[in-house]
DNA sequence: ATGATACATCGATACTTATCAATGTGGTGT
DNA sequence: ACACCACATTGATAAGTATCGATGTATCAT
């Protein structure tokens, strides 16, 4: 008996045995994510900001850091799967994925 | 009202309002613990062994990783918190550091 | 078309890190 | 004292990364 957990388009088994080598592999990138102080308030705000997200231009002062080293934190933040963006206008919008830290809650408890 | 959440001799306060600069530098580095897929493997052996933990000897063959890489990664998590480590004759047994993760847990169902 | 704004990418730099071979250290047994 | 074992540390290397200034790109308003 397995639980399937989907983050973004990838499933990741957690079994009962040994951590495997594929599932280490897939969870590892999503602690790394949120491995460093400035990313891990950025993902803070982020989910924060509910459904509709919040505006990358609104980002850039809370944390003192430059709109290139936002930008960057948050191309990071959308390859681990944690968070969405949408475009709306010359803005774009940030949100948490939906089930984004499922995975790593499921391996942190068990 | 705040949850107070000690991590070896370090107190997390994770309040209500956006993540503090102070709670993300506490935060960062056990994600950071355990965002390397052999340090991930690692730690879950180190789980899985119980209160009793288990022996050093017994952690390079199964990670397929040399013995000096093996006692790097025992150091970090050591590092982190995460891990203990008891000496028994020649033998180092390691095991999981009590609420080791509790903080990691926190911040994730906020 | 022009200018302005929001965001991404590039290039460079300083710093960190995962890994292993070689060597050091400390405990055990003879 | 000596040899052996488990583990740690050192030194080196290759790869990754956090950061910013400069530049590129896309969208909107005029």
């Amino acid at each position: 008996m397995y639980h399937l957990i989907m983050t973004h388009a990838k499933q990741i088994q957690l079994g009962k045995g040994p951590l495997a080598d594929v599932a280490a592999a897939s969870l590892a990138p999503m602690f790394a994510a949120l491995s460093d102080p400035t990313r891990l308030r950025l993902f803070d705000l982020v989910r924060r900001a509910g459904p509709d997200g919040i505006c990358s231009c609104d980002l850039t002062e809370p944390l003192d850091r430059s709109q290139p080293t936002i930008s960057h934190h948050l191309k990071v933040l959308r390859g681990a799967g944690l968070v969405e963006s949408r475009r709306d206008g010359t803005w774009i919008w940030y949100s948490v994925a939906p089930h984004a830290l499922d995975a790593v809650a499921q391996f942190i408890q068990r």
